[in-house]
RNA sequence: GCGCCCGUAGCUCAGCUGGAUAGAGCGAUUGGCUUCGAACCAAUAGGCCGGGGGUUCGAGUCCCUCCGGGCGCGCCA
C-alpha cells in the first residue's frame, strides 16, 4: 500500500514543479528523521534553491501553497530548513489497506535470467556456495514478487579442472575403474560428496609435492572432451553423482533451478565456435603475431579496462596457442546463447521433479518436444563472488565488442564478497592457524587444502541445536513433527545469517553467531509470526470467527482506533512490505528485505507484549486489534516467503 | 606496481540516488513470566563515523591525499 501512495504523491510533486519552475527529476522521496514529522518528506525545495536562488524554506512554503489538496494526504507542513512533510489521511490509508488496494502487483514485460549455485561438481558444497545460492535465489524471490518471470539457471562446469583433478585422483590415487566408483556410489555407509572432498584435497597435495604428475589433469581433460575412454565416462559419473549431492543440498533449503546448463554441451554442440565466428568477423579479438600472447587469440585490455593505454601485456587471451579456449572464451559463448544472440540452443530433457518443479538439463541430442523454452533472456544476473569481477568485465566487453551493447548493458555482475572463517570456528574445526592468521579477523577457505565448512555438516549441526530448543519446550509433541518445526528453524537462521548482510561485506562466519537463535535473527522473526497465529488459533479454540473486518471496520472506524500514534506506526511499517522488496531491488540488495523483516518483527513484538487482543474488552477495539493481528501475519509470512522462510506451525 | 572492496559503539553490522538529533543485534548492567508461551519486552551505559584537506546551504555518504586491512591482476577455472 505504501509503496502506492508514495508513487502517486511523487509524481504530483514531479509534476508540480517540471510546470512551475521547469525542473526535472527533483522528487524523490525520504523517510522523515523522525515519525512524529508524518511519513513522508519532500526535500525537493532544497534542489530548487541553487537554481532559483531562494531560501529553501521560501521556496517550500510557495510549494506548499501551490499543491493545495492532495488526495489521501491530510497536511502537508513546512519543517526544519525547507523540507515538507506530509502527513497522511489515516482512516483513508487504513481503508485501502483493509480492502487490499493496489495490493495485486503488475507483471513486469520481458524475461530475467539469474544465474547462480554453479558449483564445480566434484565435490560436497561448502558455506560459501550457501551464501551464492541464498542470495541468489532469494534475488529471484524478490523479482518474482515485482511482478517480474524469472528464469534459473545453475551452470555446471562437468568437463574442467576441477572435475579432472577427482576423476585423476580415482583413477591414478586409487586406481578405482568406472565400476569401482559405481560401486561406492551404492555404499550406503560412504557419503560420495564427502569421499569426493577429500579425494580432491589429497590430489591437490599431490600435484604440490609431484608436479611432474599433472599430466594426469591433462590427459583426464583431453579424455573427458573427446568423451572417450574410461576416464571421460568416470568424469560423468563423477559430476553427475555430485549435481545431485548438490541439488538435493539446496532443496534443504528450498532452493531449485528451471535449466542447468552444462559446459559439456557448449562443448560438443560447438557453441564456441560458433562464438569464435562472431568475435572474428567483428574483430573483438585479434591474432597476436608477437609478444608473450605470440600466436594466441586475445581481446585487448582497452576493451575491457578504464584506462585505454595500448598494453599488450594486459590483454586477455581468449584462444591459447596450442588452439583450446579459455574459460573466458566459453563465458562469452554461454553469455551470448543466454540473451539468444548464438543463434544456436541447446536440446533439454528432465532431470528430475521436486515438489512438482521439473528441472531440466542440457543434451547435445535431440529430445522429444515438450521442454520450455529456455535462454532468450531481456536481462541477466550472474551470482558470481566478487573475486571474478575481472572475468565477468571481459565477458561483458565481448558482447559490447561485437555491437551488443544493449545487452552488455543488461548483464549485471551480481556480486558478492566471500564468506571465511573467524580464527575462532578454525580453531573449533581443528585448522592449524599461523601466528600471522591467528591475527586476522578472518581466514579463507579453500576447497584445494580441504579447509571449510560443508553445507550439509552446517544444516544438520542448525537442526540438531533447534532440535534441543523444540524438545525442551515440546516434549509432547510427536517426535516427526519436531524434527519438522527443527528443520525449518534451521533453515530459516541459516538463510537469515546469509542475508543479514550486505552483498559486499566479508562474512566472517562463525558457529557462534551463525547458531544463534535469537536477536537479528531467522528464528526471531519466525517466531513473530508463529506468535501471531497462535492469537488467531486461541480465538479459534474459543469456538469464535475471524470477523469480516471490511464489513466491521469502516474508515471512520479506522480513523478513531488510528488516533493512537502506536497502532498508526504499526500499521505503517506492516504496510511497507512492497516497498521494501522494491527499494531492495533497485539496490540489489536482498539483506534490504531481511532487515525489514526484522524491523517488522520487532515492531509486532512491542504491539505484542503492549496489547493484550482476546481479552479486550471494547468491540471495536477488539475487531480492530484482532485486524492488525491478521494483517502483521500476513505481512509478516509473504516477507519471510521473499526471503525463502518457512513459519512453523509452533516454536 | 595497477584495479576493485572495506574501515561507523567492546564485538558483528545497518545507514535507501548528499539532508533534520548517526541506528540495530550481540555482549555488559538492571527490571518484567498466574499472560495471546520469555526464541520475548523495557531501561541504562557505550561514537572526534580511520587521519587530514576539499566541494556544498548541508558530508558517515561525493572528490583528493595519507594510514590500516582484504581480494583480484595466468595460454587455471
Amino acid at each position: 500500500m505504501f509503496h502506492l501512495i508514495e508513487k502517486q504523491i511523487s509524481e504530483r510533486v514531479a509534476e508540480h514543479v517540471r510546470a512551475r519552475y521547469n525542473v526535472e527529476n527533483v522528487a524523490a522521496l525520504e523517510q522523515p528523521k523522525q515519525a512524529s514529522f508524518g511519513e513522508l518528506a519532500i526535500p525537493v525545495a532544497f534542489h530548487l534553491a541553487r537554481q532559483l536562488k531562494q531560501a529553501p524554506r521560501a521556496i517550500a512554503g510557495q510549494i506548499v501553497a501551490d499543491l493545495g489538496a492532495l488526495e489521501g494526504v491530510s497536511a502537508l507542513e513546512v519543517a526544519g530548513n525547507g523540507y515538507i512533510n506530509v502527513r497522511l489521511d489515516r482512516g483513508r490509508y487504513a481503508d485501502g489497506v483493509l480492502k487490499g488496494t493496489g495490493e495485486s502487483r503488475e507483471k513486469v514485460p520481458g524475461k530475467i535470467i539469474v544465474e547462480h549455485t554453479n558449483i564445480n561438481p566434484n565435490k560436497a558444497a561448502h558455506i560459501g556456495h550457501l551464501r551464492n545460492a541464498i542470495l541468489g535465489d532469494t534475488f529471484v524471490r524478490m523479482l518474482r514478487r515485482g511482478g517480474c518471470n524469472v528464469e534459473v539457471q545453475n551452470y555446471i562446469d562437468n568437463t574442467g579442472v576441477q572435475v579432472a583433478d577427482v576423476v585423476a585422483g580415482f583413477h591414478f590415487l586409487e586406481t578405482k575403474s568406472a565400476a569401482d566408483v559405481e560401486q561406492l556410489l551404492r555404499d550406503p555407509a560412504v557419503r560420495f560428496d564427502y569421499y569426493c572432498w577429500d579425494l580432491y584435497a589429497r590430489v591437490s597435495t599431490h600435484f604440490n609435492g609431484h608436479p611432474e604428475d599433472l599430466a594426469w589433469r591433462l590427459n583426464t581433460l583431453h579424455e573427458i572432451e573427446h568423451r572417450t575412454g574410461d576416464r571421460a565416462h568416470l568424469a560423468a559419473i563423477v559430476s553427475n553423482a555430485i549435481v545431485g549431492y548438490h541439488l538435493a543440498t539446496m532443496q534443504r533449503l528450498g532452493i531449485q533451478y528451471d535449466v542447468l546448463p552444462r559446459e559439456s554441451e557448449i562443448l560438443h554442440l560447438k557453441f564456441w565456435e560458433t562464438a569464435f565466428e562472431q568475435l572474428k568477423a567483428r574483430q573483438a579479438i585479434y591474432f597476436e603475431t608477437e609478444g608473450k600472447n605470440k600466436g594466441c587469440w586475445v581481446m585487448p585490455a582497452s576493451a575491457f579496462k578504464e584506462q585505454t593505454r595500448e598494453d599488450t601485456e594486459d590483454s586477455k587471451v581468449i584462444v591459447r596457442s596450442n588452439n583450446t579456449v579459455t574459460y573466458v572464451g566459453k563465458d562469452i559463448a554461454y553469455q551470448l546463447w543466454k540473451f539468444g544472440l548464438l543463434g544456436k540452443d541447446f536440446f533439454y530433457r528432465p532431470w528430475k521433479q521436486v515438489d512438482g518443479h521439473t528441472v531440466y538439463v542440457s543434451t547435445s541430442d535431440p529430445q522429444p518436444a515438450g521442454a520450455p523454452s529456455f535462454g532468450h533472456g531481456d536481462s541477466v544476473y550472474n551470482v558470481i563472488d566478487s573475486r571474478q569481477s575481472y572475468l565477468q568485465d571481459v565477458v561483458v566487453a565481448g558482447l559490447r565488442a561485437l555491437g551488443y551493447d544493449q545487452q552488455a548493458n543488461r548483464s549485471i555482475h551480481f556480486s558478492y564478497e566471500m564468506v571465511a572463517l573467524s580464527p575462532r570456528t578454525c580453531v573449533e574445526l581443528g585448522i592449524e592457524l599461523s601466528e600471522e592468521d591467528k591475527k586476522r579477523p578472518y581466514v579463507e577457505v579453500s576447497g584445494r587444502k580441504g579447509l571449510g565448512v560443508k553445507a550439509d555438516d552446517l544444516i544438520d549441526k542448525l537442526i540438531e541445536k533447534a532440535l534441543e530448543e523444540v524438545d525442551a519446550r515440546h516434549p509432547e509433541a510427536p517426535a516427526a513433527e519436531r524434527r519438522t518445526v527443527a528443520t525449518q528453524i534451521a533453515v530459516g537462521a541459516l538463510r537469515y545469517f546469509m542475508l543479514k548482510y550486505t552483498r559486499n561485506s566479508v562474512i566472517a562466519f562463525d558457529f557462534q553467531e551463525a547458531l544463534s537463535f535469537e536477536g537479528e535473527t531467522g528464528p526471531y522473526v519466525q517466531y513473530t509470526a508463529v506468535r501471531a497465529r497462535n492469537i488467531l488459533r486461541k480465538l479459534a479454540e474459543r469456538g469464535e470467527q475471524l470477523p469480516d473486518f471490511a464489513r466491521e471496520l469502516d474508515a471512520a472506524a479506522l480513523q478513531r482506533q488510528l488516533a493512537s500514534e502506536d497502532f498508526w506506526q504499526l500499521l505503517l511499517i506492516a504496510s511497507k512490505a512492497d516497498s521494501a522488496v522494491d527499494r531492495a531491488i533497485s539496490s540489489g540488495e536482498p539483506a534490504h528485505v531481511a532487515k525489514y523483516a526484522f524491523q517488522l518483527a520487532q515492531a509486532f513484538n512491542n504491539f505484542y507484549h503492549g496489547y493484550p487482543v482476546l481479552t479486550e474488552e471494547n468491540r471495536e477495539k477488539r475487531i480492530f486489534l484482532l485486524w492488525m493481528t491478521d494483517y502483521f501475519r500476513a505481512q509478516l509470512e509473504q516477507t519471510l516467503s521473499v526471503l525463502g522462510i518457512f513459519v512453523p506451525d509452533y516454536m
